[in-house]
DNA sequence: ATGGGTACCTGTCTGC
DNA sequence: TGCAGACAGGTACCCA
């Protein structure tokens, strides 16, 4: 579900709510990704800092007697949000974990498992360290720029798409943004990386800073069930060029939108307005 | 190093 | 109505 868009409104919509907070308990439901890492009464009276987000992780910090003491790293995977509300009220089937504190509980909601809370030392220690290793620029980082995006692209093969998703490059462009900054940048996602052009790689660059930061912008894309943690739907879906709309007229030039299969994933394109 | 495929898990939708 | 199969916003991990 949550591709950076969504993640980062998430943060933003509980974060200076949740700052400040002493942790009073820790709830758990059916096992997750990984496990927790640290027993759940460890993390009582601890400070909540100020949530970061790295990718598509969150970074929860905590604190003792205003000392860091480790944190929370928290992924999303396919089907998750966060909820922070002053009565959560019962859990569910498929709330797996509650952080309950002094100012409301943040909740994790996520019908597929795919997604992680791991207690971690540091954020550059332990699992947070592990997990967050290997992440590319951050989209809206000055450093990634044309030159960079094209440098890193010469050396692989794969297509486009895939090198977009791998998230060793960039981070943040998941299935919907991947196709839609491709289309954006009149790309077709099947060309092999090394073939992209550095004047092509800017466009794409851009692209993918411009189709994130609208996304952002309009609270990230709600196709099924993506709320932030006060339940508000996204807006962006809606203007979606090509994402899920295989068999309608591309909004450019009427040309039919095509799905095809990367990765074991669905890539929609304009084979018209987007090209090898 | 790169690339391809598999695995994790549940819900929803489609077609017979 | 039941049931099988395809599909879904992600990514770690294994193998060639």
């Amino acid at each position: 579900m949550p591709e950076l868009p969504e993640v980062e409104v998430t943060r933003l919509s509980f974060c200076d709510r949740i700052h400040g907070a002493r942790v009073t308990g820790v709830r758990l439901g059916k096992p997750l990704r990984w496990p927790l890492g640290v027993p759940p009464d460890a993390l009582v009276t601890r400070t909540v800092g100020e949530a970061a987000r790295r990718g598509k992780y969150l970074w929860l910090p905590l604190e003792e007697a205003g000392q860091p003491a480790g944190g929370l790293l928290m992924h999303l995977g396919m089907s998750g949000s966060l909820a922070f509300s002053d009565a959560p009220g019962e859990a569910g089937t498929h709330d797996h974990f509650d952080l309950v504190t002094t100012r409301g509980t943040l909740r994790l909601t996520d019908p597929r498992r795919f997604g992680a809370v791991v207690w971690s030392p540091s954020r550059d220690d332990g699992m947070a360290a592990k997990l967050l290793a290997g992440l590319g620029l951050e989209p809206f980082d000055a450093a990634f720029d044309g030159a960079h995006l094209h440098a890193a692209l010469r050396r692989r093969r794969v297509a486009i798409k895939l090198a977009l998703l791998a998230g060793d490059i960039v981070v943040g462009a998941g299935n919907i943004y991947a196709c839609e900054a491709l289309f954006a940048a009149g790309i077709d996602p099947r060309t092999r990386s090394d073939r992209i052009s550095r004047p092509r790689s800017e466009r794409l660059a851009a692209a993918v800073r411009d189709t994130l930061g609208r996304a952002l912008a309009l609270g990230g894309s709600t196709l099924r069930d993506f709320r932030d943690a006060h339940g508000m739907e996204g807006r962006f879906q809606a203007q979606a060029q090509v994402y899920g709309r295989a068999g309608e007229p591309c909004r450019v030039c009427g040309t039919t939108i095509r799905r095809v299969v990367q990765g074991q994933r669905a890539t929609f394109f304009c084979p018209h307005c987007q090209r090898r």
